[in-house]
RNA sequence: GGAGUAGUACUCAAGAGGCUGAAGAGGCGCCCCUGCUAAGGGUGUAGGUCGGGCAACCGGCGCGAGAGUUCGAAUCUCUCCUACUCCGCCA
């Protein structure tokens, strides 16, 4: 959400800013934001007046029943009981036009960096830079779910039958190797300076449509019945809900954290859930960061969050490239974003495992997330990014450490959270 | 899950229908004293948010959240949330 002020003083900025993102169809969202916000104004004005009106007569009442002039006092109290209505009507009346103005607020996208390529969507994205070799094999490097099968490491089948399609049981040195990952990337970041933290796995309605739209509410959460409970998609939901409504003090900032969860989703968008394998499903693993910092520091702690994600990959002999989000791909509360993409030899291109955002201060405005300092109050700037995500990373760990015998090579950082296993080999 | 008690600004806290946007204190600012610190004495100040104004300033809302009663609510009523204590249940 951007500031209002913005569009009161720079309309034209705001509108630039739709075309580059290919949403013309936005466009006059704009200007009936101005309107509507002039209108409000006027309307609040009037209701305002009204009420201190209502104030001065009311005080004069107490004053008169105290003095035992009770004539007098019934007099105004009529008149007050008068213009009462009127109050109301106008209260109705700024309510529905603030309601007006904030659904429309939360549609125009936020001013995005100047730095972002323009484009319409993600095939337009633009490769930064690639790190490590993406080498392809002169063997072949089979599905993932065969290869994690062979290696007794995957039950779909039971998994259907417990909880359905987008399930699956890890088991044995696969299932240690996702939790091996997973730790290693929890003390690779806290030896990065992040703070460790485990969140709640629900959170109420309000924290979930604080931190997305209806539709996206409804693509992805999972709802507790009977109580006003959400599963997380991500922590990140429950990390930044974390801060809702808070004024943090300036010392404290930057607020470095990261965060394990399992996440949940529905994903009844566009691609749905994978039949076969652990690419798409309903549950996985993750470990998170996020950052809350002064906006002038937000693309520093950018720039180190996405390496640290390339950096750990590397650390697990996995190859990976980082991909720019252009205009058109970017979600509407971002001002930058990237993703980060592991190599993948058997199809010999490059998937996502990581995405790393800035939301400049988008976010904490619709979260009322501020901080105070010495030049006042102002909203924080919200990052996040991928540390790693279990299954996608399981994925690009399997494929790119595969040998032409089916065994999959442990990397040496991964080796100590493995009892020392430094290759798992098929039953 | 049951029963009781409570929630007031950065913190503690007074407050029980109009004279309270909130006494008092801590804190904070300045001055004095003491070699530094701890402590002490004096003195001063603010409060969040929205709207209007170049500004000084003016007005609305605001006492956990929401709704209600009333001319008028921190104060009365209802619902919810949170914390504490007791009971029950349980990794």
């Amino acid at each position: 959400m951007i500031d209002i002020k913005l569009i009161r003083e720079n309309p034209e900025l705001v509108k630039e800013n739709i075309r580059k993102k290919f949403q013309d169809h936005k466009l006059p969202l704009v200007d009936e934001v101005k309107d509507l916000d002039y209108k409000f104004r006027i309307v609040k004005q009037e209701g305002d007046d009204l009420r201190a009106l209502k104030n001065t007569k009311s005080d004069m009442i107490g004053k008169l029943m105290r003095d035992g002039n009770k004539d007098e006092a019934m007099r105004i109290k009529n008149e007050v009981s008068n213009f009462n209505h009127k109050i109301d009507e106008l209260t109705k009346e700024e309510e529905s036009l603030q309601q007006e103005i904030k659904k429309r607020m939360m549609l125009i996208p936020n001013i995005i960096d100047a730095s972002v390529p323009i484009g319409k969507d993600d095939s337009e994205n633009v490769e930064i830079k690639k790190y490590g070799e993406p080498s392809v094999p002169d063997y072949e490097i089979p599905y993932h779910a065969d290869i994690i099968e062979s290696l007794n490491g995957l039950d779909k089948v039971s998994a259907g039958r417990t909880s359905g399609n987008g399930f699956y049981y890890l088991m044995g040195d696969i299932a240690r190797l996702s939790s091996a990952m997973l730790a290693y990337a929890r003390d690779f970041m806290i030896d990065k300076g992040f703070t460790y933290c485990i969140p709640p796995f629900m959170i109420r309605s309000d924290v979930v449509t604080g931190v997305m739209s209806f539709e996206e509410m409804d693509a992805m959460m999972y709802k507790i019945e009977g109580e006003d409970l959400y599963l997380i998609g991500t922590s990140e939901h429950s990390m930044i809900g974390k801060f809702k409504d808070q004024i943090i003090k300036e010392s404290d900032l930057p607020i470095t954290l990261t965060s394990y969860s399992p996440c949940f989703r529905k994903e009844v968008g566009a691609h749905g859930i994978e039949e076969r394998g652990i690419y798409r499903v309903h549950q996985f693993e993750k470990q998170e960061m996020i950052v809350l910092c002064k906006p002038e520091e937000a693309f520093k702690w950018y720039d180190k969050m996405w390496s640290y994600t390339v950096e750990l990959f590397r650390n697990m002999d996995i190859p990976v490239r980082t991909l720019e989000c252009c205009s058109g791909d970017l979600a509407d509360l971002k001002v930058k974003s990237c993703d980060v993409e592991a190599w993948s030899p058997r199809r010999k291109d490059y998937f996502e495992v990581g995405s790393c955002s800035t939301l400049g201060d988008a976010q904490a405005r619709r979260l009322g997330i501020r901080s105070k300092g010495d030049n006042g109050t102002y909203y924080v700037s919200t990052l996040n990014n991928t540390v790693l995500a279990s299954t996608r990373a399981l994925i690009a760990l399997i494929e790119n450490n595969y040998n032409s015998d089916g065994s999959i090579n442990v990397p040496v950082s991964l080796q100590p959270y493995m009892g020392g296993i430094k290759v798992i080999k098929p039953k």
